[in-house]
RNA sequence: GCGGGCGUGGUGGAACUGGUAGACACACAGGACUUAAAAUCCUGAGGCCGUAUGGCCGUGCGGGUUCGAGCCCCGCCGCCCGCACCA
């Protein structure tokens, strides 16, 4: 056959015919009655931003992977996709651009759901949802009643990160090294009354089941058990000694993981915000002062780590628990934070080293409590704190005693102790994890159903006047919440008195509206937030997929919503992702001209001149220098559009190349040469494909010899089946790439050895093995696997046709070769019958010349043979 | 500081449960086809020595366990990530 018979594949023409085939004929649209087993995989929702990145692509093909891949092997695959379309942009936008946020995100959502359409993904379009629809945060404002109702939100005065640019509250998370995550800027310490969920009371929950998370990576579970800190120590109260502190001040309140070293304690601290420290300071302008300038101390890394230790003493001094005559010096530190266990310390500087700085910067005593097990007995501490294990000292009844066993003893004297009624200590487990403030002053987001009345306090808003809608006049002239300004929105009749009300302006944390879509997708269109009945029978989602930068945050808020969806009767389960899966980024090269700018890279004309690669610039020609690798980033202008990828080479290309090589989990890095190769590889399984499909339809030849190994054709068939299904469902798809990869040898030397006619065994061996490679690929280039698949005389379409099934048996091979290894270097090896028996095996292999040479006569001390495998002869 | 992960050819990476290290791909070199190029196909290749049969070395470094270690153990080095004044 000559070259002119096979034309190139071009995907222009084929991708569109495939997408509208499947659309047409609703391939992907899921009937929620279908009695096969149920299989949900979802891909982290995109926020619209008005573009599809490589990121997205890479993320969205992994997930299609899996979806085209179970509903092969004849499972019911739920796979939709929506946007997480409230957020700030949309309101940055309306600011420079003067238009409006429902306008620019409806824009940008058409225009990257065409260029989603455009990979050819198997998504179920009718279940598609918008977080900023009105069916959508309507809702979630339900939600929001029924856990107010449940107990589940609380309204606090709390300290707050204040963003002054955006002039919005940021949650302690999104604040990152003291400025805020989207802004940059640097936040301020705030007081403002706001919104929480109790996520602080499912502490324990949250952090327990994390053991039953198995499908998650050990990464990220090991993540959230940082993040929600639990730490097991006491609550011990302190008597103050009296006539000290200022009226109604009779206890003080500390938490600590270490009561055993109650005798080296040789100061109490308090936060600044402590409201002794507040009482204390208004007979006390020095201390007032003092509080302030806490106040006012950066939260940045910066500031935290060079701000010294600084305490001011006070009059207040606390009775020791054990000792009522030792009388400790109570004082405000810098370093004790008010919002982790009570806001209060005792200070044991032997075995902390920021009480030791403490204690040494205000000349405090220093005793040691414990000890190393080898120490002297005259151990002292000089400018490092001791933390290790040992043997108590200096500590009267403790002496002698493990810490362990002294914070046994010390706790049950303290829980029988009794202090103004109350144990003078009790066993307490401490959580970092705070309650989550939701409070937003801003207008792109979900309204808070709640009325302020001056006589009713604050009233839910009426399940019936849901959903609370965002008004549609507004303008962004001046900083600040637009719902505010409003002239009218806000003013309400109470729905409780019917007096003169006014609504709640702030609006909820996105991380909100992305804590249950999972659950939405199960029942887009119900009247309310879940069909119970849909949502238990899909969920769990099997397969979720996304970025490991939402590790902590979106999934510890899911698991939490969740499970207060669980307990207000709109779910039947408490953790929503029974696997995760967390993809790594997508980088490229970056570069630079001569004035240091940064350079797209397709104005960049790169060479190689034997192994040495050097950059000019497209236009004038001038040197470019070549930079690091880089997550694609808008800023370093090292990115690709996807669009001018798939205008280029095809949707099945970019993802085939997004899932080459590197393992899904760690970055990858985008190339030119990576995407040609792809572009080779596309070509090249039509070309096979065409080629085979000639053998095939031409006439039989005459039975003459076989010229190929048939047995070995089929056999590598099912045995790259075998691993590309396992492959698949471990998620490592670059392995899966590499067995289709294979395969595609196999079938070229086969197709190239039977030249342009084969006989019936031939025939049969060659179709098997060219229908399984295109049936591998599909998953991964369903277009153009689908043209494969009508190229080789295929009626149905590939997309609705089974995955192939592995017959083990064939891939028992009858003899086997064994490596033979001589003292654990391998020397040579042998070929036996499969299961051989041993004196058969030893024969072979004491006959290998390699051997005799090395054994030189002499017997062998010992020889290894496992069976099927190796074996090793010890000289 | 605390916690976790990773380290394999020129490159991305494979390697079952401790059993032939380097699959597969990229890049490279040589060859075929072509007026030429592109495309395609074939061949080569971890390093060192050797014409070759072959030998020695080799999975960050140093030790150890084992018939056998990329994989297990101990001690280092380097890189990456998460948390971080959390009592």
């Amino acid at each position: 056959m000559s070259e002119q018979d096979i034309e190139r594949y071009n995907p222009r023409e084929m991708e569109p015919h495939w997408q509208s085939v499947w659309a047409e004929r609703d391939t992907f649209v899921i009937d929620n009655n279908d009695p096969r087993e149920k299989y949900y995989v979802l891909e982290m929702f995109p926020y619209p931003s008005g573009n599809i990145h490589v990121g997205h692509v890479r993320n969205y093909a992994m997930g299609d992977v899996v979806a085209r891949y179970h509903r092969a092997r004849g499972k019911n695959v739920l796979h939709p996709m929506g946007w997480d379309a409230f957020g700030l942009p949309a309101e940055n936008a309306a600011k420079q651009k003067g238009v409006h946020p429902a306008e620019w995100t409806y824009a940008n959502i058409a225009a990257m759901r065409d260029q989603l359409k455009l990979m050819g993904l198997s998504l179920d379009w009718t279940r598609e949802l918008a977080t900023c629809d009105p069916d959508y945060y309507g809702q979630q404002q339900k939600l929001f009643l029924d856990f107010l109702e449940a107990g589940f939100v609380r309204r606090k005065k709390s300290k707050v990160n204040w963003d002054p640019v955006d002039e919005t509250v940021l949650a302690n998370e999104q604040v990152i090294d003291g400025r805020g995550w989207r802004s940059g800027a640097e936040v301020e310490q705030k007081e403002l009354t706001q919104w929480f969920f109790t996520i602080s009371d499912f502490a324990e929950d949250l952090l327990d089941s994390i053991d039953t998370l198995d499908g998650w990576p050990d990464k990220v579970r090991l993540m959230q058990r940082n993040w929600i800190g639990r730490s097991e120590g006491m609550l011990i109260r302190w008597e103050i000694v009296e006539g000290t502190a200022p009226e109604g001040h009779t206890a003080l309140d500390v938490f600590t993981t270490r009561p055993d070293t109650l005798f080296g304690a040789s100061f109490m601290a308090v936060a600044a915000d402590h409201p002794l420290a507040r009482a204390a300071a208004k007979a006390d302008p020095e201390l007032s002062a003092f509080i302030d300038k806490c106040r006012r101390m950066g939260t940045s890394v910066a500031a935290l780590e060079t701000a010294e230790k600084e305490g001011y003493k006070t009059a207040i001094h606390v009775k020791h628990p054990f000792d009522p005559e030792w009388e400790l010096p109570l004082y405000v530190a810098n370093f004790v934070l008010m919002d982790y266990g009570t806001g209060a310390i005792f200070g044991c500087p032997s075995g902390d080293q920021r009480d030791l700085d403490f204690a040494r910067k205000y000349d405090l005593p220093v005793t040691a409590v414990v000890k190393p097990e080898d120490a002297d007995d005259d151990f002292t501490i000089t400018d490092t704190a001791y933390v290790g294990d040992g043997v108590m000292i200096n500590s009267q009844f403790l002496d002698g005693l493990s810490p362990k066993d002294a914070f046994d003893e010390v706790a049950r004297r303290l829980e029988n102790a009794q202090f103004e009624g109350k144990p003078q200590g009790e066993r307490r487990v401490n959580y970092r994890l705070r309650d989550w403030g939701i409070s937003r002053q801003r207008y792109w987001g979900c309204p808070i159903p709640i009325i302020h009345c001056d006589n009713c306090g604050t009233v839910p808003v009426s399940e019936t006047d849901l959903p609370v809608k965002l008004p549609e006049d507004v303008t962004f002239d001046r900083p600040g919440n637009p719902l505010d300004h409003h002239p009218t929105w806000k003013h309400v009749s109470c729905p409780s008195c019917g007096a003169d009300a006014l609504r709640e302006t702030d609006t909820m944390d996105t991380f909100v509206d992305s804590s249950w879509y999972f659950a939405r997708f199960t029942a887009p269109k119900a009247a309310s937030p879940t069909e119970p009945a849909m949502a238990t029978d899909w969920l769990p989602v099997d397969q979720y997929i996304g970025g490991i930068e939402h590790a902590i945050l979106h999934l510890l808020y899911s698991r939490f919503f969740t499970r207060a969806m669980h307990r207000t009767g709109h779910l039947k389960l408490d953790e929503p992702f029974k696997g995760l899966f967390t993809q790594g980024m997508v980088t490229h090269e970056t570069y630079k001209d001569k004035a240091g700018e940064w350079l797209f890279p397709e104005d960049v004309v790169l060479a190689n001149d034997a192994g040495k690669r050097s950059a000019t610039h497209a236009k004038t020609g001038e040197p470019v220098s070549i930079g690091s690798i880089e997550k694609m980033s808008k800023s370093k202008r090292n990115v690709v559009a996807p669009e001018d990828i798939v205008k280029t080479y095809g949707a099945d290309t970019a993802r085939w190349f997004v899932l080459s090589d590197s393992p899904p989990e760690r970055d990858v890095q985008w190339t030119d040469a990576g995407i040609e190769g792809a572009w080779r590889f596309a070509q090249r399984l039509w070309r096979l494909t065409a080629e085979a499909a000639a053998i095939l339809d031409a006439p039989q030849r005459d039975a003459g010899e076989t010229r190929i190994d048939t047995a070995a054709l089929v056999r590598e068939a099912h045995r790259a089946t075998r691993e590309v299904g396992k492959a698949i469902e471990t998620i490592r798809f670059n392995v899966a790439v590499a067995n289709i990869y294979e395969l595609a040898n196999t079938v070229g030397k086969a197709i190239s050895t039977l030249g342009d006619a084969a006989n019936g065994e031939e025939r049969q061996a060659l179709s098997s093995a060219i229908r399984r490679l295109v049936m591998l690929a599909g998953p991964f280039v369903p277009h153009l696997a689908e043209t494969c698949w009508r190229r080789l005389g295929e009626e149905a379409l590939l997309a609705e046709t089974k995955w192939p099934e592995v017959d083990e048996a064939l891939l028992v091979e009858d003899t086997v070769t064994l490596p033979v290894q001589v003292n654990g270097k391998r020397r040579g090896e042998i070929a036996v019958a499969r299961g051989a028996p041993q004196a058969d095996i030893e024969a072979a292999t004491l006959s290998l010349d390699a051997v005799q040479r090395m054994l030189e006569g002499r017997a062998p001390k010992k020889l290894i043979i496992v069976p099927d495998r190796i074996v090793n002869v010890v000289i």
